[in-house]
RNA sequence: GGCGACAUAGCCAAGUGGUAAGGCCGAGGUCUGCAAAAUCUCUAUCCCCAGUCCGAUUCUGGGUGUCGCCUCCA
């Protein structure tokens, strides 16, 4: 059974799908103006999990996630730069797009734009309007009345009288309250605009979320996310306007799902204090893969402190990890390769091993899943695939040693080992793009010659010429091969 | 000022009312020509004080510290 930590509640919850058998999940995407940070990385990695664990649990998901593509920020880049606005969000879309594809995120089946649903929005303000709950100003701008809507702050759990003793905010005195939002802006000389009631303009920041996700997913819908700093105000005031419009308070969103920040030196990452790392200068070190594990190995509302350390420790931690995921597959081709396996033959080998395996792993399969089931726990899901890993590692040091041979039933044992090493590892999304970095890699040519030399440095070794065969290990390793004399031979990887 | 979160080994990090997963680093052993990889062994009275309980790291209250939101922000 899942239990899901749900903002609105602050506890966690038994996940009760909307529809039987199916999830529908609206995240709350970027504004692309900018590249995308590490922070920007966590939101967008932590749903994956999700997503991929609820697909792998045979729900039929919609995820949704949009792009703020109409914004103060992407105006003054524009601006700045001499450019439209199109032209910044098009090209930190392609950049998004560019990262999350690095990171082995799975696209969304749907990624909204402001600009292209500026009629749902603007008809959703007019709802507002005309039931009382937003007002217009002389210049055209729309605000939302937060005076007019009694549940107010339920998601962030503030009331708009305490917030107003020691708001910080400059008060627009024209403003009926000191908390109430734009709903729409009116235009100003050079900025893009739409037509709308109220004159030209361009919504305000909060209600793009709230009309493309009923859009898109209806009144009710079961999950909506992103980072912790959007519990207030951008998605309380989704509440409140969505909820205002459709005249339901049960309406939108059924289960908050907010993510804990990236901190360096424990202060958060903000681009606007210039204190961040770029995910696209972290992947000229590291593999995506590596810094979504890295990711994943903080439960996903706990702050997580980024530094290179850190990475380069995840680094190491998923290197161990790999290394078992190869030897299975090691195990599992030779296995295939195996007639006696095909035939079902040869029961005579002692199954102690292989069946203690496999015991092991259906035992941390479950126990797997039931982290994830704990509000997706991948930190203590992870702890287990280790711990598999260990035994594997075991197994396989025996099986080169050639204490053992996994034939009949202990074949299928080892396969059925493979099968749960790797689905867990999907869960996660490891191990996913490697293969096909390894196909480009090792071209048939570069596999010709890297076994020449290898063959040429074990001339060497049976001539007991030390010097040699450590010199070519040693240029190997610098032009980044790693060669492993094993009993069963030489292993080499890139 | 209002609201909230967190405090677990050298570092990172799960977790539980009955003395605590996992990873990194470190020490020692096995394997190896030497390595590498792997494996084995070793490393914590869970911030402080009080309370509840047979028993608390886990619950309650207080304290201290760190961080976040209240302004654009994932």
């Amino acid at each position: 059974m899942l239990q899901v930590y749900n903002t609105m509640t602050r506890q966690k919850e038994i996940f009760k799908p909307l529809v039987k058998g199916e999830v529908s999940i609206y995240c709350c995407g970027v504004t692309p103006y900018n590249t995308p940070h590490i922070g920007n990385a966590r939101p967008f990695v932590t749903w994956d999990v999700i997503r991929r664990y609820f697909n792998r649990q045979g729900y039929k998901v919609r995820y949704i996630q949009n792009f703020t593509d109409v914004d103060d920020k992407i105006i003054a880049a524009a601006n700045r730069e001499g450019v439209t606005w199109k032209d910044i969000s098009e090209r930190y879309i392609k950049d998004y797009f560019k990262v999350m594809n690095a990171l082995n995120v799975q696209p969304a089946d749907l990624y909204p734009k402001v600009s292209e649903n500026m009629d749902d929005i603007i008809a959703m303000i007019k709802t507002l309007v005309d039931k009382g709950f937003a007002y217009k100003l002389d210049n055209g701008d729309v605000f939302y009345s937060v005076e007019k809507d009694e549940s107010y702050g339920k998601l962030s759990g503030r009331k708009v009288e305490d917030m107003q003793a020691g708001a910080r905010v400059e008060v627009d005195d024209r403003k009926r309250h000191p908390m109430d939002f734009a709903l729409w802006k009116s235009a100003k000389p050079g900025e893009p605009a739409w037509e709308s009631y109220w004159g030209k303009g361009r919504p305000g920041w909060h209600i793009e979320c709230s009309a493309m996700s009923l859009k898109y997913l209806g009144e009710k819908f079961d999950f909506h996310g992103g980072g912790s700093d959007l519990i207030f105000p951008h998605h309380e005031n989704e509440i409140a306007q969505s909820q205002a419009a459709i005249g339901d308070e049960h309406c939108f969103a059924q289960y908050w799902v907010h993510n804990g920040f990236i901190t360096i030196n424990n202060e958060k990452m903000s681009k606007s204090t210039g204190n961040f790392f770029t995910i696209a200068d972290i992947l000229k070190k590291y593999s995506g893969e590596v810094v979504r594990f890295f990711l994943l190995q903080t439960h996903y509302r706990s702050p997580l402190d980024f530094s290179e350390e850190r990475v380069q420790e995840a680094q190491v931690a998923y290197n161990r990890l790999k290394n078992s995921y190869d030897n299975l597959n090691f195990l599992v081709a030779k296995i295939e390769a195996d007639e006696f396996v095909k035939g079902g033959k040869n029961p005579m080998v002692s199954m102690s091993q292989a069946g203690g395996l496999v015991e092991l792993a259906e035992r941390l399969y479950s126990a797997f899943d039931d982290a994830m089931n704990d509000d997706f726990n991948t930190a203590l899901a992870i702890s287990h695939m280790f711990e598999l890993s260990r035994d594997v590692n075991s197994y396989y040091n025996d099986f080169i040693a050639g204490k053992i041979s996994p034939r009949g039933t202990d074949a299928y044992m080892i396969m059925r080992v493979s099968e749960v090493f790797t689905d867990m590892a999907s869960t996660i999304g490891i191990f996913e793009n490697i293969e096909a970095e390894e196909v480009a890699a090792n071209s048939e040519l570069v596999e010709k010659l890297i076994n020449l030399v290898i063959s040429i440095r074990q001339d060497a070794r049976a001539a007991k010429n030390w010097t040699e065969a450590d010199k070519i290990r040693d240029e190997l390793k610098d032009i980044g091969i790693t060669i492993e004399d094993t009993p069963q031979g030489v292993k080499w990887k890139i």
